[in-house]
DNA sequence: TTAATATATTAGATTATTCGCATATAATAA
DNA sequence: TTATTATATGCGAATAATCTAATATATTAA
């Protein structure tokens, strides 16, 4: 196997290795946002989000397309949304894998 | 949405984040291999080996369980694997969305 | 042109990751 | 017990990521 695969693989998960660039990628789930609407519904510094934001347009996780002073970001690749179904699933059942256990050990 | 589900996934991603890890994850793909069967299809030292290893059992990525003197890893939950493979048609997608257009701007 | 609004960029302090190296532990054999 | 093989852990230096604060740019309106 080529080893370049593991390398971007890698790159994009460290794109997504942040909790504020995940909540902005799920609030774009169902269509573009302006930065001042994600702003207005995320609690963080507008410099800041513009920073995540960017980081994303550079890797191609993220298009955007500029309408009079605004600019519109959206998913480039809806399968994006799809992988990370996949991924909660998984979080959700080592969850419940990790109550099991407690309960488990508790009866014991 | 909870946020916390945020803090989870990009925990994960974080532990994806390397190259190491993921050709670890790959060479576990279709079975259990030791630390030992892993340490020579890999060309890294084996103590870094081991710091990935229990990085992705900590983390409930990978299971373990002992033979003798042999400790043998595996994917705990396979739809690791399934997330993978979309991320990388996403991957791959990029790479020719990004070749298209250098041909474009070559052409012009 | 100036002002106002929307968005992006830079610099620097802080914190987290990664690796190499040395060493530790665990199981088994002699 | 001692030796051997398999695996894990702790420490420290190098590097990278993240946030804040200040500032810059771009678009439009007046």
């Amino acid at each position: 196997m080529d080893k370049r695969i593991y390398e971007m693989h890698a790159g994009i998960c460290c794109i997504f290795s942040n909790p504020k660039r995940l909540e902005i990628i799920d609030l774009l789930r169902d269509g573009e946002k302006s930065v001042n609407e994600l702003s207005s519904l995320m609690e963080i510094p507008q410099a800041n989000l513009s920073q995540h934001l960017s980081l994303m347009r550079q890797s191609g996780i993220l298009d955007t397309r500029r309408e009079g002073v605004n600019i519109y970001y959206s998913i480039a690749n809806p399968k994006v949304i799809k992988a990370f179904e996949i991924m909660r699933e998984v979080l959700l059942e080592q969850l419940s894998r990790h109550e099991k256990l407690a309960k488990k050990i508790k009866i014991a």
